[in-house]
DNA sequence: CTCATTTTGTTCTCACGTTCACAAACTCCT
DNA sequence: AGGAGTTTGTGAACGTGAGAACAAAATGAG
């Protein structure tokens, strides 16, 4: 099984679909190259630590994974950055998706539900280097209030209009358990975050205006299950089916 | 904003396209739908604790966020399973679903690289509810063999041969730094793993055959700050253009 | 039994995304 | 300077996915 890998969570939750080319014209970008970019600029980051100056086309694509026709059309909803027959100047296409994006300042963050997940992102050094700076840990536990991690400590989950409000946090993180994850959600919403990643299995319902994007695990593996189930009839699972006689 | 929550993560890596049209024909299922099932599996779920014994195609969409005309024609791609002027019966359709994903049985899950978020994957109760057995941990790190998380011990990465042998292993998640995946990767492979989920941000090349699925965070926060900043001027970032002086 | 009501399963249409293919634009060599 | 060789940017073809709309099937009332 081979088929292009698109970042793909998927699309971002909500939107009307109504204003689809009600836009400004040539500024809109598709949510599945934006989905892309990412990506790109992961492996321009990379090619710089490498020394690398100059690339094409085809290089950044195989470095991305992806088709380098498709590579091409997605930069060309940035504008023209490149030169032909040379390609693209590595750190000059850096700093234009970064811009694209927005990352060329940091995002403030939160994270509520410092459980084990929420640990995890905590300490997660991804962070930082790719333009988000965790700015608070927020917690129901009160057990878990004041203590520090990853050099935060963790806030009463009652102090989020505060932090929110102080440090203009746009990006929300849920770490909290699903059946708490859509109280969270409309705590936030009401204090001004305009943007969710969730981690917990649940569905959210946010008003309009509000991004959510998903992370699930749970759909991840069956997902993969899905097709493993297709690949042959071996569960893999019991023993019972191989040492029946069988070595996969 | 609100537009369809779709799993996303985005489909599957690799697969030369060939293949598409070429099934036994009436099995295909889209997988757009492949990715929406443990959604509705879900829900379902969800229903049936609730004592929920039938539920009609619109009650079903709005648990999963998705519109019904598209649950019903996802649905259908599975069979008749629901009734006209009636609807679906809550537990018929989740055994369904569950046998088409193929998680009535458990399928057998290997975490290599027992750091951070290793562990919270290790602790994650998701797994073991959803249809799938965490049946070992690895990690290269010596000083963490032995070690128990979750209740299994922390085993040398060299055990990935036996482990795959011995427990028929199909599925892998790596939760190793991401310099480290791509050798992971070709491991496990080698060692006869079939399916990888990825957490590192790094793209794996496979053999033809093996499903890689990616979950990045740091993918998923720059999406949000791309339709964040499009919202409005409001970098939200730096405390100075708000006050200078400020309780972080 | 017949008819109104409900809800599924499916068809049709449109929008979106991917890929091919090629002209335009640039470099380098002679 | 001119021509061969590269590589970008994009137009067009194709395939997939979403949503509206409706016919078919089931229930229940009269
Ligand atoms: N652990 C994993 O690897 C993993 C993987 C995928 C998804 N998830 C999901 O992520 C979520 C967290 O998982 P976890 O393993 O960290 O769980 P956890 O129980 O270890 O942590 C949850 C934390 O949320 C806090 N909390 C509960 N209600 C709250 C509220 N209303 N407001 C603020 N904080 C609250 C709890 O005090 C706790 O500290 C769960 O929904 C889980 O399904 C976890
Ligand atoms: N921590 C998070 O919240 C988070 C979030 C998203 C993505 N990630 C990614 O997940 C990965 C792990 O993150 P982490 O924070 O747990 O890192 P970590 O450094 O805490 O853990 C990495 C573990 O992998 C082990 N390891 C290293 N090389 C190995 C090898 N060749 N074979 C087997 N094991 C090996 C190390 O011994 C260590 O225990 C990283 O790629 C990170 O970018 C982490």
């Amino acid at each position: 099984m081979n088929a292009p890998t698109s970042a793909e969570g998927g699309p971002i939750e909500s939107t009307p679909v109504g204003d689809v080319t009600a836009r400004v014209a040539g500024r809109e970008i598709p949510e599945a190259t934006v989905a892309r970019l990412p990506v790109y600029l992961r492996a321009l980051h990379a090619m710089l630590e490498h020394g690398t100056v100059t690339c094409s086309s085809e290089e950044l694509a195989v470095a991305a994974g992806v088709n380098s026709a498709k590579l091409r059309k997605d930069l060309s909803y940035l504008g023209s950055y490149g030169t032909r027959g040379v390609g693209y100047d590595v750190d000059y296409l850096r700093y234009q998706i970064a811009r694209e994006i927005g990352v060329t300042q940091d995002w403030a963050v939160i994270i509520v539900g410092i459980g084990n997940l929420g640990h995890a992102l905590a300490n997660y050094s991804g962070f930082r280097t790719r333009g988000f700076r965790v700015v608070a840990l927020l917690d129901a536990d009160p057990a878990l209030h004041g203590r520090q991690v990853a050099g935060l400590p963790v806030r009463p989950f009652d102090d989020l209009e505060t932090v929110v409000r102080d440090s203009g946090v746009a990006i929300g993180v849920i770490a909290t358990p699903a059946l708490a994850a859509q109280d969270v959600a409309d705590r936030m919403v009401a204090a001004g975050v305009t943007s969710i990643l969730n981690f917990a299995p649940s569905v959210l319902s946010v008003p309009a205006g509000v991004d959510v994007r998903k992370v699930d695990l749970s759909i991840e593996l069956q997902i993969l299950a899905y097709h493993e189930q297709r690949k042959g009839p071996q569960p893999a699972d019991d023993a019972a089916s191989r040492l029946a006689g069988e070595a996969s």
